[in-house]
This record gives C-alpha cells, structure tokens and sequence, in this order.
RNA sequence: GGAGAGGUGGCUGAGUGGUUGAAAGCACCGCACUCGAAAUGCGGCAUAGGUGCAAGCCUAUCGGGGGUUCGAAUCCCCCCCUCUCCGCCA
C-alpha cells in the first residue's frame, strides 16, 4: 500500500512507475481524494476543537458554583453539536474512499525492472544444469504416474471434482520425500527457521500481503458449520500460499534492527480457486486446486532487502540444483509482476515430457508495501523513529511441481523412474519406483 | 458449548465521570558527579493525523465498534483476543 504523502511529493514518479506497468495515471484522481479528506478532516477537527473548549469551561463553571453560565454554555454546546454528526460522517466516508483506492494500487517495479508487456517480454538471467537426453519419447507426469498406478485423478474428481489428484504409495512418498528434503536444506544450510503456521487465516492477514480486497476470487474460505448467511460460525480463508502466514508473522510489531533479517520456512498446503484459469492446464499436476509448496519469507530493513532477495533466488536454485533438474531463471517484465511486488525472479524447471520450462519458484521483494498493510515495523539501531521493514516472499519450491519435474526427467524408457540421489534417504534408499511395484 | 478473570505507553503497572496523554517503576537518551565505570541526582522520552517556513498549535488514540453525558480509560451494549475451571474432541 502507498502513503499518500508520497503520492503527493511524488505524483510523476509514481504515474511513471504505473505507466511502465501499463496503467494509466492515477495520482490526480488520488490527490483530489486526498483534498477532499484533508478539508474534511479539517472541518470537523475545528468543530471538536470548540466543543473541547466549551467542555472545560463548562467544568470550571461548575467547580465555581457558577449554574447559570454552566447552563448558558449547555446550550451553545446543544448547537454545536447538532452540526457534529453530518462533519465527522464525511470524514469518515472520505477516508474510507481514499483508503479502499489505495488498498486496490499495486506496486511499482524498481528502475532495473526490464520493460515489458506481458511474460513473453521477460528476459532470461540465466539457465542452468544438463537437460537430459532420452533414447525414446519422453511422457508428461501424468502418464507416467497413471501408468504406475499410483496416480489417479477420477478418484480425486470422485471426491473432489476437478483440479485435484490422489497420489499412492511411493509416489505419495516421493512427494512427502521433496517437501522433507526442501525443509531440511533451508533449516539446516539457509539459515531458515522452520515454521508450522495457520493455513486457515482472518481477512487481515490477506490483507496484509494483499490477497485482499483485489484477489478474493482467487481464494477458499471455510466457515464452521454453515455458511454465514445460514446461520453458520466463524469464517476463515485457507491460504493461497504460506507467504501470507509467514509474512504476517510480524505484523503490528516492533523489531529490532539487530534481529533482522528474520528468515522463515513452512512446508504447507496451499489452495487456489484458479478462478481465471478455466481451461488452463486442466489434465495433470500443473495447475491443482490444492497443492504443498515450501515458502521462503524474509523479513529486512531497506538496506539489506535487495541482497536477500538475491540470496533467497539462491537458496531456491539450490534445491534445483540438488534435485539434478534443468532450470533458467528469467526476471519478471513490469508487465508481469505480481500485485505486491517490485521485483520478481522466476525459475523455470525444464519439463521434458511438455518439452518446455514451466515455472516452479517465483521469488519477490515487496519493499515496505506488505509492511505498511500489516504495521510492521523496526527500530534503527540506536536510532528512536521506527521504520517500516522490507518484506520478500518466494517459493522454495513448489512441492507438487517439482514432482512433476522429477518424473519427467528421471523416467526411464520401462516406465518406472529414478530417484534423484538426494532424495534416497527420504525414500528408505530406495532408488527407483518401478512399473507394477503396487501401492506399498 | 458452560462458568469466571482480564486486555492501559517499548515492558511492568496505578487509575471508576472534569487540565489524565494518562501516576510510579524498568528500559532508553542527555547532563551533573567520577581518573573511568558503577551507584546517585537532574532533565528528556507514545503513536497517527491536520495545520504552519518554523517554534508550535490543534484533533484522535487506554483491544475494536456503537451508546449515555456538557464532558468517558472510567458508566451501558455488541464484537475480538488472552488466561483459568468444566464439557467435548484429534
């Protein structure tokens, strides 16, 4: 979310920033918003400002024995405040507006974001790792886990409709065997501290990393019991990722500067309503309506946020490089950026069965945007004003994903597929999952 | 779900209708004392918003929202959260 006041010192920069976006301008409509709230403000605070004054001279009057001026000094009071109702319902109603249109502003890209339209403009950083070479047609995931008989998406669409997957035997352990793997690297080696968070949270908390107001479409929300309306109980909305736990850990706080930068890793369910993807990767592991993703979130001052951000792009790649699995990572055009973010990294895992890379880590730096939406804040070293904190967010990575990513380049030609080394010891050494293994 | 107790500044904790934005202590900052430190003494120390070149002034804020009143941290109502006991439960 932006300050106004910054909007207000700095109305080019921030038309500018939005036009590298592709928005219009947007800061004279916000300015005159913000007029209106000012002036308003403005005139109720002169009516309270009276009404505290004839407060206190009515309490002196009546310290004094003085009924009769008390009581004229009632009665102007009786007019002033028949005037109050209607000039703090404009303040009211005037900041709500300029709140709610600042709620729904996205961030500005840094100035080393490359311009660009949409994903196709976003420039390649790097590309990583040996795509492998097969001696026969590579298959997508989904075959080869149907193929195993430890895949199966109409028994899944038998209890849960579309975009959902039942996973069997060593499959569902290689799964498990990914997010362990994950978790372990960032505890053990990045510095990370494993958190086991809420995956049910409260409006706030969405709003705080800016789910909320814009995306609600793309969200589940759970209710105890019924729904509302019928009568139903509390009502929460289950994550769309752990970014949105993890980040909110640290909001309405007060950190201190030596404490940062905080790190933090959860391995989690995630749910998306994928409500603007009808028709998109509909066959397979690509696109689920509940998926685990281990999330990277670091929480910075300004100075070091841009250097976490490229060591969290770091330990993401690592897993990837562990895994034995192709990659490039391509920065995010400013037409391509997500809502929160001024700059975003994604990896792109090489998919031979689909024979192109598909994305399964997006790493953000938000700056103080989330930060302000949360009022979360540090304390300079030595210093006495707080700050607001930086905040990142990225994948590390997609569980379900780089599933799919193991499947497609470590099946073999008889059907079965390798286990990555790394992973062995999370499979009780086991080193390949083999055509008519069964479920055990 | 039932019964009860609470939510006050960075922290602890006073405060039941009138200069209370809020005592006191701790922490923190400055000064004095000291060769230096500790101890001690004196002073300072909330946040947000509005206004002003500035000093400053004004408004709001004692979990959140309403209400009573000329006036609310203090009284009333609703909600949220924490804790204790009971019930239920993985």
């Amino acid at each position: 979310m932006f300050d106004i006041k910054w909007i207000r010192e700095n109305s080019a920069l921030f038309d500018a920033g939005r036009e590298r976006r592709g928005l219009p301008p947007l800061a004279a409509d916000l300015l005159a918003l913000d007029d209106t709230r000012r002036s308003a403000i403005a005139a109720s605070q002169v009516a309270q400002e009276r009404r505290n004054a004839a407060s206190k001279e009515i309490g002196a009057a009546m310290k004094a024995k003085d009924n009769e001026r008390a009581e004229a000094l009632k009665a102007e009071m009786a007019e002033l405040k028949a005037s109050a109702p209607a000039l703090e319902e404009a303040e009211k109603r005037a900041i709500v507006v300029l709140d709610r249109a600042l709620a729904e502003i996205p961030n500005l890209p840094l100035d080393d974001v490359p311009f660009g339209r949409d994903e196709n403009d976003n420039p390649e950083l790097r590309v990583v790792g040996e795509k492998p070479v097969f001696s026969f047609t590579p298959k997508e995931h989904f075959e080869i886990g149907e193929n195993l008989g430890l895949m199966d998406f109409e028994t899944a669409a038998k209890l849960s409709g579309a975009r959902f997957v039942v996973n069997k035997g060593p499959l569902a352990r290689l799964e498990r065997a990914l997010g362990q793997f994950m978790l372990d690297l960032h505890t053990g080696e990045h510095d990370y501290a494993e958190i086991n968070p809420p995956i049910l949270v409260r409006d706030d908390a969405l709003f705080g990393t800016a789910q909320l107001p814009k995306f609600e479409e793309d969200l589940f929300a759970a209710h105890a019991g019924r729904l509302p309306q019928e009568g139903g109980g509390d009502s929460y909305w289950l994550i769309p990722t752990a970014e949105v736990s993890l980040t909110n850990l640290v909001r309405e706080s007060i950190l201190e500067e030596r404490q940062l930068p905080l790190r933090f890793t959860a391995l989690t369910p995630c749910f998306r309503a994928e409500a603007g993807s009808a028709g998109r990767d509909t066959r397979g592991m690509i696109r689920q309506h509940q998926f685990s993703k281990v999330e990277l979130v670091s929480i910075a001052t300004p100075e070091q946020a841009l250097i976490e951000h490229e060591r969290m792009l770091g330990c993401a790649e690592t897993v990837l490089k562990r895994l034995g699995l192709a990659y490039r990572v391509v920065t995010l055009c400013t037409g391509d950026m997500g809502f929160s973010s001024q700059k975003t990294y994604d990896i792109e895992v090489w998919l031979p069965g689909q024979g192109r890379y598909r994305e399964i880590s997006s790493c953000s730096v938000c700056g103080d945007f989330q930060a302000r939406r949360m009022n979360a804040r540090y304390r300079p070293e030595g210093g006495k004003a707080t700050r607001f904190v930086h905040t990142l967010n990225g994948s590390g990575v997609a569980v379900g994903r780089a599933l799919v990513a193991v499947l497609e380049n470590y099946q073999r030609e008889d059907g079965g597929v390798n286990v990555p080394e790394a992973l062995r010891p999370y499979m009780g050494g086991l080193t390949a999952i083999m055509p008519g293994s069964g479920t055990r």
